[in-house]
DNA sequence: AGACGGATTGCCT
DNA sequence: GGCAATCCGTCTA
């Protein structure tokens, strides 16, 4: 079961340690269609003061990217290849422009809600990939910068965080600074993850 | 004011 | 496996 903890405090810790801590949250987007949301089993750290050249944040702080530079538990979304919206979680204290990538979740509310968004009743085609859980939630460009818990957006820690064991480590997928870096999380084995299978177990 | 390209996805062969 | 779709922030002039 979860628990009612909205905006985790340790959202304020670094990214690298908030993005694994993350994996085994819920996440719910809430509009006037309804809840929609599921449990984080793929995540991705982005730290722009850290000289992480893949982040949004590397060259410098603009309009767009102005709420990465906000304290942990800020909303941060943009549009990717002008179709998809994608989420972000700050973390970290103001100024650090860390955020945490939400790549897959799996569904847990608002099946079917998500299912017409999606336009497919496959389970594992909802949330898979960081495009798919902006539109199966429904989330809109302007909730950037809002804070997590106070708007539509809201997130619950469970009681009990998953076992290491069954968190798995890679590379981040889709970016071609900063490659090497291990900064993507993910629940090993599970059907709701996105990327290649090598990157799944 | 105009060009460029991306933290992706889905449909094509 | 290849590639088009599609928007807007960012950069250059």
């Amino acid at each position: 079961m979860q628990q009612a903890n909205l905006y985790p405090d340790w959202l304020g810790e670094d990214v690298l340690a908030v993005a694994p801590r993350l994996i085994g949250c819920t996440l719910v987007n809430t509009t006037s269609l309804g809840p929609a949301g599921g449990v984080i089993v793929e995540t991705e750290a982005y730290a722009g003061s850290n000289g992480d050249a893949a982040s949004h944040a590397y060259r410098g702080q603009t309009a767009r990217t102005a709420p990465m530079f906000e304290s942990g538990g800020t909303v941060y979304l943009y549009r990717s290849y002008g179709i998809h919206i994608c989420l972000n979680l700050v973390t970290g204290p103001a100024g650090q422009a860390q955020a945490v990538l939400i790549r897959a979740l799996a569904p847990t509310v608002g099946l079917d809600l998500m299912a017409a968004r999606r336009h497919t009743g496959v389970a594992a085609d909802l949330c898979r990939g960081p495009g798919r859980v902006g539109q199966a939630l429904g989330l809109a460009l302007r909730q950037s910068g809002t804070r997590l818990g106070e708007g539509s957006l809201q997130l619950y820690a469970p009681e009990t965080p998953p076992p290491e064991a069954t968190i798995g480590r890679s590379r981040r997928i889709g970016i071609t600074q900063a490659k090497d870096n291990l900064w993507r999380w993910y629940l090993k084995g599970s059907p709701y993850v996105s990327g290649p299978p090598s990157l799944r177990q």
